[in-house]
DNA sequence: GCCAACGTTGGC
DNA sequence: GCCAACGTTGGC
């Protein structure tokens, strides 16, 4: 079991949108690194869902429901989706200025490469979110 | 809205 | 295959 990070601009597709739709295809990904991360994605795995631009934090947990399948919108099969439901929203959204000040997550996806949409999440740096979002 | 950081493209 | 130019992302 692994857990990950996806990035969603709320403008664009926000957790408050997929808590109304219960689940959601995870397309439109082109960037190698972050598809090799979809890859990797099992079923079951958890996911960080995180608002960037506005919000600025971590909102929710979702979870893998679908592995990696040939993403629908685009004809081209180099590029995959997956499909992910909402699991609950975090009591205490965490703030990605809260992670930055804090060194134990200094080595953590989110701070170092801010601009990767899919992300790995260490177990340790899992825990530590969720301790801090007072789950 | 600006701009830094990073990925991608394309000329050589 | 290198690297400059360009485009995009995303924090501020």
């Amino acid at each position: 079991m692994s857990y990950w990070l996806v990035k969603s601009e709320p403008s664009a597709y926000s957790w408050d949108q997929l808590v109304k739709d219960k689940q959601t295809a995870w397309t439109g990904v082109r960037n190698y690194a972050a598809r090799i991360n979809l890859r990797a994605m099992k079923k079951g795995d958890e996911v960080l869902y995180y608002h960037s631009n506005e919000g600025v934090e971590i909102v929710g947990i979702a979870k893998v429901i679908k592995e990696a399948y040939q993403d629908p919108t685009i004809d081209d099969d180099r590029w995959v989706a997956v499909d992910i439901k909402a699991v609950k929203k975090l009591k205490n959204p965490v703030p990605l200025d809260i992670l930055k000040k804090d060194k134990r997550f200094a080595n953590m996806d989110l701070v170092r490469l801010g601009r990767l949409s899919v992300q790995t999440v260490k177990d340790d740096e899992w825990k530590m979110v969720m301790a801090l979002a007072g789950e």
